[in-house]
DNA sequence: CTGTTAGCGCCTTCAC
DNA sequence: GTGAAGGCGCTAACAG
């Protein structure tokens, strides 16, 4: 019925527990005979060690934590699968959880995490303003108690761990060039996440792409868009400030809604506005036409999380300096901008 | 620096530990004085029980193992969101495995998940053919070592457990009916899938559907694709051979680019060919035109295969009679079909 | 009121 | 060759 422990199977040959342990590890101590018997009886009996007290006894649990924003966010679950391929190649299995955008339940979450679950932890947090305050402390407290600690994506600076980030500096800076490139000067970006601070990362790259040029920034051309906003009508206020040939949209979704609001203005994308999204996932290969997008890699940046997480959880010697990833991003050119002459 | 434990907190007081675990669940045998200078310290120090420890005393994880066969597919993360967020609102929380549609992988993560990390298991197979032996012994030893199973979408019939379903039979039915009610008597089926006994069952449905209109079945309107495939080549043939009012795509990725390449021949959608496809996601609201689709509501398949298996898990009894639980699916109408009069 | 004992399942060290 | 003892961190039953 319930599952057979090495007692049990002591019990069954009269000899001891340990002889039992030893037998199954072929350890040299043990007769050949009576090793096989018990390899044998373990086999038929569908013996599995018990990986509770394993943990328990040399502390650790070949388990790590990923705390993500959003699991319905492709770029997130991108995440997820490069941390588990890199995870379980190390022997290592996840445990998943989201905190569905909440502060809340990330405390929570790190709160359940921290008893001794899992020996580290892969954290993208929702903190935002006042909220790095309590991080700070709560995340301090989890690296006293030794827990190992990498941040990606939407970091906090002040946290003395690991972090991997993607370039969004340089990938705003990437998307705005190429339009300048192709003979699109009116750039405007729309940000459905103004409250993040990526987003300001990426406005500054916009920036720079048009300093380069001697562009002046016209802030009117950042339109801030959230849940609560009708798109629709912030582009119609834009469209009509002024003649815009380019956009650059802060994510996916909101990429292909504008792309869609734009056409059905009757403007020709990419000849009267090119369009480029953000964060590539599986929307915008397939709508028509197809939209260039900056790629952030999400399955690379998982892989590299987990990557420094168990190196440094199996590094013993512990105080070797926290370093920071940048992952580059790409480009990717599809149809809704114009081709690069 | 490592963790706080009831031992040491034992020493700092020069108490007994049992005294220091009586004290910080507020026993009424501590006097007041010890207990709150105890929680003090406690509170102070952050102390947090090991899970672990308790675990391996009461047996049981309060931790359920999900395991998928593909992380990136939008219908299993809406599994995985309904059960998170089912499995979170009993105090459970749950470790993530998938299994890339790799039956080997499939198999090390069930041997992995039987070792006492878990409660209890939600488990979609990715067994077809002859391993489905193999699966009925290794599932059927999980349960014999006690643990909790529930299985959903793909199931394998003969393994007595709890089964959460979607009701494929109804969907197809469902889907050519509704060609069939708005003129488009020359269905089509594109199925990407054709390993899955889930496709049979959608086929099934659509038999059905036909049959009630006395429509004869022809065989040369199914078009098995699978990723060696050239979807376009298999189009042409289809075409060629009838004239085709309606299609029905048994998944999403694959019902956006068969309409793609209707489209690219010049085909109108819906009024020369009108396509349903099937497992709602991300893609088909924001196609043009957007996607009629059948929905199966991954989420509450989640939701449903939680609250069956802690329900298990919770109830000591232990015999109850095993049910498999069917879940509806609903038919989006969007802009790939034509309206009903 | 506080401490001792025992045990969850396993492994390691040391003694026989 | 085999077994006994100790301990991982915690709780529960029983002593004192």
């Amino acid at each position: 019925m319930s599952k057979l422990t090495l007692k049990q199977i002591a019990a069954h040959f009269g000899v001891a527990v340990s002889t039992v342990s030893k037998a199954l590890h072929d350890s040299y101590e043990i007769s050949e005979s009576l090793k096989s018997q018990i390899k044998a009886y373990a086999i038929e009996h569908n013996y599995r060690p018990n990986r509770l007290a394993i943990s328990l006894l040399n502390k650790n649990t070949k388990t790590i934590g990923v705390v993500i924003p959003n699991i319905l966010n492709y770029f997130f679950v991108q995440v997820l699968f490069g941390v588990e391929k890199e995870a379980n190649k190390k022997g290592y299995s996840i445990i998943t959880c989201s905190t569905n955008e909440s502060f809340e339940k990330e405390e929570q979450t790190l709160e359940f995490l921290r008893s001794g679950a899992v020996d580290g932890l892969i954290l993208s947090t929702v903190a935002k303003g006042g909220q790095y305050k309590v991080h700070q402390k709560l995340l301090g407290q989890l690296l006293e108690d030794g827990m190992q600690l990498v941040l990606f994506d939407r970091v906090i600076e002040d946290v003395a761990c690991d972090k991997v980030v993607v370039d969004d500096v340089e990938a705003g800076y990437k998307a705005t060039k190429y339009f300048l490139d192709t003979q699109c000067q009116s750039v405007a970006v729309v940000n459905p996440i103004p409250e993040s601070n990526i987003s300001q990362l990426r406005i500054e790259g916009y920036k720079k792409a048009l300093a380069e040029r001697d562009i002046l920034f016209d802030p009117k051309l950042i339109v801030d868009v959230d849940k609560q906003t009708d798109i629709d009508l912030s582009l119609s206020f834009l469209l009509n400030y002024k003649t815009i040939t380019a956009i650059m949209v802060l994510d996916e979704i909101t990429a292909v809604q504008v792309m869609q609001i734009v056409r059905t203005r009757g403007y020709h994308v990419p000849n009267d506005i090119a369009i480029i999204g953000f964060t590539n996932g599986q929307l915008s290969k397939y709508v028509t036409p197809s939209m260039t997008m900056i790629s952030q890699h999400g399955s690379y940046v998982g892989e590299t999380a987990a990557k420094v997480l168990i190196d440094r959880i199996e590094r013993k010697d512990g105080k070797m300096p926290f370093k920071t990833k940048i992952i580059k991003t790409s480009l990717l050119v599809r149809e809704s901008t114009k081709p690069r002459l």
